[in-house]
DNA sequence: AGGTGTCGGCTGCTGGAGCAAATATTGCGC
DNA sequence: GCGCAATATTTGCTCCAGCAGCCGACACCT
């Protein structure tokens, strides 16, 4: 296996379709979680960026740091601020000691708000990621395989925390 | 493992840092596939519609099976095949039983265009898909959870093919 | 035939995200 | 102290995709 025969044509190579297989279970998986977030008025980013800001240290980030820890650019990370501002999970604090700087800070109904979503997304993944996994036997093996590719592709997500902070070794909290 | 304690808040739960692990990995992947297309000047949805059209029986596929083939509306894949046919890659063909289907059929300018691309992409799976999973042993195992997963999640991703002419058992061909 | 319901694809509108330019602040060298 | 480069954030422009609405075409039923 993994060994391409000669009359394969590229268009059929064994190496495509296991990143189209990929591709497929990443996006099953997270239509049903943007789905779930939709019912609670959330888009993805925003609720990753709620999630990181809960997770640090102090639940707050620099917008800057948000943008590196994320898909999004700095740009992208201002406008979700933004409505997170809006709607009150969120608040800008500028910095004492370096003025250039501004704070992403969640609030307390921030935190609420997730208390309220996260069961639900937790609930999704056990269903639909981590159940099928222990049905397979194949649980520990997944991550395990996970980590192997996240650490060789994965330059640093964890930006803006000072490597800390984070779950050691384990710094992508979101579904996005 | 992948039991709770009771003292972690739902911030930390294990399954949604699993899900953080594979979303960060397929962030990662993605991206440099993306990257990669944009050097062709090709959107990813425009790659992947190519792709399945040239793995297609005779290189067609209905308007409405390529949307749900893919992630994209009927909306979507009418303006991404408008932007191919532009280009010259794509044609539109009318159906001779059916006025109201189009079907997208892929040039052989279009076929040129996969050749020069698709061993790049697949260059690019095997280096930071494939060789990682090998070193770690985890090669088999991962491709057979994901198949877990993939099975228990999926729907059917095979649509307008009349369940034949893709890889059976393996109907997603594209690295999106 | 004629009517009705459904399907397939295309078009106006809206919102989101990236890129690039603009603005603001800091730190450095003179 | 003052200009100058570097860094951080915001703003204008543009592209892309989804949603809703539309029309043409088919199928079924009477």
């Amino acid at each position: 296996m993994y060994t391409r025969r000669m009359q394969d044509r590229p268009l059929d190579d064994e190496r495509l379709t296991l990143m189209g297989l990929l591709a497929e279970t990443w996006a099953s998986l997270s239509a049903r979680g943007h789905a779930q977030l939709a019912g609670h008025g959330l888009a993805p980013a925003e609720f990753e960026v709620c999630l990181r800001l809960a997770r640090s240290p102090e639940g707050l980030l620099r917008m800057s740091d948000l943008a590196a820890q994320t898909t999004l650019t700095s740009s992208g990370i201002t406008r979700v601020v933004d409505r997170l501002v809006e709607r009150g999970w969120v608040t800008r604090r500028s910095c004492a000691t370096d003025r250039r700087t501004t704070y992403a800070v969640i609030t307390d109904s921030g935190r609420a708000l997730l208390d309220q979503v996260l069961p639900g997304q937790i609930e999704l993944v056990e269903s639909w990621l981590v159940e099928p996994l222990r049905a397979s036997g194949a649980l520990s093996d997944f991550e395990r395989a996970l980590r192997a590719v996240r650490d060789h592709a994965a330059p640093c997500a964890t930006a803006g925390s000072d490597g800390a902070g984070l779950v050691p070794a384990q710094p992508e909290p979101a579904a996005r």
